[in-house]
DNA sequence: CTGTTAGCGCTTTCAT
DNA sequence: ATGAAAGCGCTAACAG
């Protein structure tokens, strides 16, 4: 613990004490041709006998050639985007890229400090994964022109290439799976509205909704971005009169919370209520019971983003702005099931509805 | 989508268009005194038309002065490293600091990559949290003087400021407690013995096994670092012979694999096998059972870690190395339960045990 | 207050 | 095959 600086070696002195030129030792450390073996081998004697590092910001400034990608990710919490990013990563580096992270906490001003910060370490391209609203995001790009991927957040109307799941979809299929389970009281919990995703799949909830002439019945419910948000407006919800039957949560954290809320509730999952989350997560097919989800194909996304950004690195992108989207698939557990009798509700202590749920209760038990 | 690429604006083009020289234009994007409203309005003025934006990339080389911090994680599918990286990034966002990011995924290899990456970029400063045998990360970091920080799976013996959890004494609690509730037989499962802080997990529960005088019932499964490892290492222990009653698990990945091999197994929680895990996580408590956890205090870790970095980003650290040991609290919640009765194992398709038993069964239904 | 100048550490022609 | 020299975009002295 030496407070005195001392002065990180550079190239110079590396070529100083190999005896070469800067430029032969710079040659040797990028391991560029035309260098006779033996200075070569002198160059990277010196250089570890000094303890040489290079100085990337230096190459790059020079070169104005870059090998790292902005990433911005609205939500480290939520696993999903942690698995998109390595996804991402494990492809970037393969190539040959690094990742700069840049954590937008679901804050548009953060994220539009991020970018502007990104782009000031001369990325050679950006993934967004952009939060509420993505103007700030698109202000700061607009001008400048580095290969830009957009995913998950965005619709096909951005004038970028984009990846994204077909949320209105697969939210339609999930709502379908509940609503062929004899569930009509469904309500869809869901982070924000102005997330185009998000709007996506409560529209695909709406869709099964009408065409099962469920529509009276239908009810979204707005959360906030927060699990404690969607704890609070879940209990709301269910201590509230013409309680769902089913829950639909829009997202990874809504379920966390829509779930703490089950059980201050005392509702057992799925007797008196189902759930049905939009996202997977590794913790859902652990316990009892396990959460039925809509599983987003995160390998097969983080794939398409690196490919679409990867062919505009290498300038062979097409003119006009690709948009990519994968599908959803749902994967029905445990806690969704047939609703509850109303008649079976008051007995609660002791669970002995009908054969079926007898079997259910028992089943999930393992 | 243009594919030339019009070169960046440059300060100098700013200082030209507003018609002042290159050293004021600095001036004033740096946001120094000496300067005449006037004029630096018109810079303002001048780099708002061109849509400049610093290269922050040569202002660093050129002033050797770095407001980042690289932070190496070994795993961020850990949602321990995640709490612990936002906590620390908040803090050092409001220091003026940005993190830089390097993922290690547990391999030595890629994290000395990472480290040699991280250094490259001249940053600030190190917060390191190592994977199995830092050695790499050791011999990388001792000859540059960069202010370090080691935290979380590191001793009191690394000749550089650290942070941990007193991991021993937290073991030692959760066996304890498993004690307490008349397990003998407990099995602890861990990750990696290479692993410092893992290690001292395993030696605080070896001290409580011995100081209640069941050494002999005492069982250390190493497991590996993936949940497909602690599943299956977890999985062949449930089916051998002399199961354990107790499972106290070393760490969150563990955990996991551990849950999913006892629903293979298909073991009722906690009333044919209690389950202790090092390590909280959101979702442990809001399933059925809830799982009882040991909870690192991760709020003062990442205080404590920005601390003693900042300390030194100052030029105020002390000579010595500091070692900073944080106190770890045993979680009670209901995956962890007094042993199972032989004689009621049998029917298990119907539990219907003790009144204690039952009475578990309904709260835990909730 | 303002402009000029000299580099930060590196890459990259361009002669030799 | 090698070295000399010219910058990348910026900051920080230093004159004026």
């Amino acid at each position: 613990m030496d407070s005195r600086k001392k002065p990180a070696r550079t190239l110079k002195d590396v070529a100083n004490a190999a005896g070469v030129s800067l430029g032969t030792a710079s040659k040797v450390m990028a391991g560029a041709e035309g260098v006779s073996p033996a200075r070569r081998q002198q160059v990277w004697e010196a250089a570890r006998r000094l303890g040489y590092r290079r100085n990337s910001l230096a190459a790059e400034l020079r070169s104005s050639r870059s090998t790292s990608i902005g990433f911005v990710v609205p939500d480290l919490t939520n696993s999903f985007f942690i698995q998109l990013l390595c996804v991402v990563e494990d492809h970037a580096l393969a190539s040959g890229y690094r990742l700069l992270l840049a954590h937008a906490q679901e804050d548009p001003e953060r994220e539009a400090e991020r970018i502007r910060f990104v782009l000031s370490r001369q990325v050679a391209g950006m993934i967004i994964i952009p939060c509420h609203g993505y103007d700030h995001a698109i202000e700061e790009l607009r001008e400048c022109d580095v290969p830009l991927v957009m995913a998950d957040r965005v619709d096909n109307s951005f004038p970028a290439n984009t990846v994204t799941t077909d949320s209105r979809r697969a939210a339609s299929d999930g709502t379908e799976h509940l609503i062929a389970l004899g569930h009509k009281r469904i309500t869809f919990i869901v982070n924000a509205l102005d997330l185009v995703n998000s709007r996506e799949r409560a529209d695909g909830y709406l869709d099964a909704m009408k065409r099962a002439g469920l529509a009276r019945h239908a009810r979204v419910v707005v959360c906030g971005m927060t699990d404690t948000e969607s704890h609070a407006a879940t209990l709301g919800l269910l201590s509230g009169r013409e309680r769902p039957t089913a829950l639909f949560t829009g997202a990874n954290v809504a379920t966390l919370g829509a779930l703490r809320a089950i059980r201050d509730a005392e509702l057992r999952l799925p007797d008196e209520i189902s759930l049905l989350s939009f996202d997977d997560a590794p913790w859902m097919s652990v316990l009892h019971p396990r959460i039925s989800s809509i599983h987003q194909p995160v390998e097969a996304v983080g794939r398409a983003i690196w490919q679409l950004l990867h062919k505009q690195l290498q300038g062979e992108s097409s003119p006009e702005p690709v948009h990519l989207r994968m599908k959803a698939d749902l994967r029905v557990r445990e806690s969704t099931a047939p609703p509850y009798k109303a008649s079976a509700k008051e007995n609660s202590a002791a669970p002995h509805g009908t054969a079926r749920t007898r079997k259910r209760a028992v089943l999930a038990d393992r």
